[in-house]
DNA sequence: TAAAATAAAAATGTATACAAAAATAGTTTT
DNA sequence: AAAACTATTTTTGTATACATTTTTATTTTA
């Protein structure tokens, strides 16, 4: 497996410094490789949100803050469902049976989060690809990337993930029925209703 | 300057030869560097959306797409608007005045292209900015860069600077009366116009 | 002749070595 | 004692060298 996966996984259980420098050295120690690939997954993650600088050189693993979460639930939002309303028509069984198939892998217990997250993206994917739009779903798929930083609290203290699985399964016979309108406002309120979750849950272990 | 900047110019300016596979050495032979902060260079860019893969292992200049320019102001208009909407409250003298130097500057013929899009950049950040959302400005930022890419036509074909001053200079009057909800639609407007303009330009030098 | 297989080449990816820059510790000065 | 400067150490950035992969050219086979 590459590097950079690895760095995240070990972020995301935390075993890795949170604000403190990460040193190319060390991780090079860590993963038994040079520093230049160590390198090139720093400069990467710190592009994609997973890292921030610390100094004028170095990175570190910025801390999880309501105010991110909140911005990247908005932003899935909007774009999830201009994305969604382009690829609705074109949505057919096929894609309906792949989406499901994601959700069974879902339902398994003890996945790690870094899976949850990469098999959520794949069900949404599966029905927003058919649209054909590059451009926006790589942005929208960025997004859903960042917010696997704030899986742990999703599926571990505010237990998100059997409402979560309810409302995929929803979304899939609105469009079983070809009922645009109605698929639309679900999406919009599955993403919003995570966020606003999320975010509060945020805000109040920051302020205890 | 760094190397990365310098790409982005000789790409905007089709030094570079479009479609074909950017290779390393070549690429570090041209900027006197050598294949290292070349492979940082295009990795980065390749991130950005400024080049996509071509093969297995390389990269490449991609086509300008009707396709890639509607889905980028469609989310620009989505995103900055709700970024603005977060904004508008805290704007004051300062970002306004700040915004109307920016404006001057943009005024000036024969500027680059790159600096344009910068620019562009800028006095819209200035106004961005006091809402305080570093990942939702993040993200519009990464929009705006990947837009700077069309911004030939823009200001080529299209002759769009002029309309697009005005527009600018119509935005900080709303503001400056505190008409919100004026403003907002008239951000919006300013924003897909240039979007259709841009994308009904593409599809037609497209099938001619 | 076209397709598949193989061999040669060229390209990218990684390791090590070195240079430049940044962070730290220590010293001096006020 | 605090601030500012200097020297040292550490860390990152870049160059060169090597390994691996990918691409291209050639040959073989159907």
């Amino acid at each position: 497996m590459d590097i950079r996966q690895k760095i995240k996984e070990d972020i995301l259980n935390n075993q890795l410094p949170r604000g403190l420098p990460l040193r190319q050295t060390a991780l090079s120690n860590r993963y038994n490789v040079s520093r230049i690939p160590i390198r090139d997954a720093l400069l990467s993650l710190k592009a994609d949100g997973w890292l921030s600088p610390h100094g004028k050189a170095g990175v570190m693993i910025p801390d999880l803050h309501w105010k991110e979460a909140e911005d990247l639930y908005l932003m899935r939002a909007e774009l999830e469902c201009l994305l969604f309303n382009m690829a609705f028509d074109l949505i057919g069984e096929q894609e309906v049976k792949q989406a499901r198939s994601f959700l069974l892998e879902l339902d398994q217990k003890n996945l790690p989060l870094i899976s949850r997250g990469e098999l959520n993206w794949c069900f949404h994917n599966a029905l927003y690809k058919v649209a054909k739009r590059p451009t926006l779903q790589r942005v929208v798929e960025g997004l859903n990337a960042q917010a696997v930083r704030y899986l742990g609290f999703q599926y571990g203290p505010l237990g998100h993930r059997e409402k979560s699985q309810n409302q995929h399964e929803v979304l899939l016979s609105f469009i079983e029925r070809r009922d645009k309108s109605a698929a639309l406002k679900h999406l919009r309120q599955h993403i919003e209703e995570a966020g606003v979750l999320l975010t509060n849950y945020l805000k109040k272990i920051k302020t205890e």
